[in-house]
DNA sequence: AGGTGGACCCGAACGC
DNA sequence: TGCGTTCGGGTCCACC
């Protein structure tokens, strides 16, 4: 629970920049197999030491490590992934760590993740954009998603919009809760299928995926179990969702008690009174 | 080809 | 109380 979509994992970039930038990668330890498969954790850790930060940059729910020989860290956290980052050993003792970076100024990089999920990818420099855009879409915090670019990620597609909203290579970085919130505030029902959108309510659903990605990312992220910020505070956008979480309270616009449902193969949380199935009766 | 459902993992919540 | 079972979530992959 509480897992990192985009405001989640940009907020932890946002704070590892600073931390990170020009320092060098003096010890690497991980002890995971799973967390560099199909690559030993030891050669991984081997190649990582002595690299030095160049930049620290995110796309989609990817963070990504560039460093000065230009190969590339690519980090995903999945689902229980967290950063931690602490000066002069005070790295407190964790039976989820699974990788330990220590940096050149002596300050340590933890990784956590109770359920191993996460992945840590290390990249050649001309492998980093081929494997980014085989599985991500447009940036929708970006210039380039505009309601246009969002239509045309829907047509003709028929599986369920909420499905639409978590699949990467349609727009990068929501998931299960970002989506739910940005359909309530599109008032759109999460079972509707994506191609019987209506020009409009493309809009407000473009207008509501950016609403509710910038009110996260305002309040660094949201916080239920797991997520963290580097220097281990809660987000507070839990505290102000619409629909997620609120089953059998009422909606916040119409009253009507929110229900939830399964939609996509996930968990769902809507409002029946004033989320409305779009013309999909009709044309199917 | 596009859509769907299971696998992966493990703590929490639930049921008896 | 204490056990066993179910659930969930992001992504990949096998299947239809």
């Amino acid at each position: 629970m509480g897992v990192p979509e985009l405001p989640e994992v940009e907020t932890i970039r946002a704070r590892l920049e600073p931390l990170l930038l020009g320092r060098r990668f003096d010890r690497v330890t991980i002890s995971d197999e799973r967390l560099t498969m199909p690559f030993p954790p030891e050669s991984v850790a081997a190649e990582l030491q002595g690299q030095r930060i160049a930049s620290v940059e995110r796309r989609g729910k990817y963070l990504i490590f560039r460093f000065e020989s230009r190969r590339v860290l690519l980090i995903h956290l999945r689902m229980t992934g967290t950063l931690q980052h602490a000066y002069d050993g005070t790295l407190a003792d964790d039976p989820y760590r699974r990788a330990v970076v220590r940096l050149d100024d002596g300050s340590d990089v933890g990784y956590r993740d109770v359920r191993r999920f996460g992945t840590w990818r290390l990249l050649e420099p001309d492998e980093l954009d081929p494997y980014l855009a085989k599985r991500l879409g447009e940036e929708p915090l970006g210039r380039r998603f505009t309601a246009a670019a969002l239509a045309a990620r829907l047509v003709n597609r028929r599986t369920p919009i909420k499905a639409a909203l978590l699949d990467q290579r349609a727009l990068a970085g929501m998931g299960n809760i970002y989506a739910d919130e940005a359909l309530w505030r599109a008032r759109i029902h999460p079972r509707s299928q994506a191609r019987s959108l209506q020009p409009e309510d493309v809009r407000r659903l473009h207008r509501a995926i950016r609403g509710a990605l910038q009110t996260g990312l305002a309040l660094q992220g949201s916080t239920l179990r797991d997520y963290r910020t580097p220097d281990g505070e809660p987000g507070s956008m839990q505290h102000e969702f619409r629909v997620y979480g609120r089953e059998g309270q009422p909606c916040y616009r119409c009253g009507t008690a929110i229900e939830k449902i399964r939609a996509a193969g996930r968990g769902t949380s809507y409002c029946p009174g004033c989320q409305v199935e779009a013309a999909a009766q009709a044309s199917g």
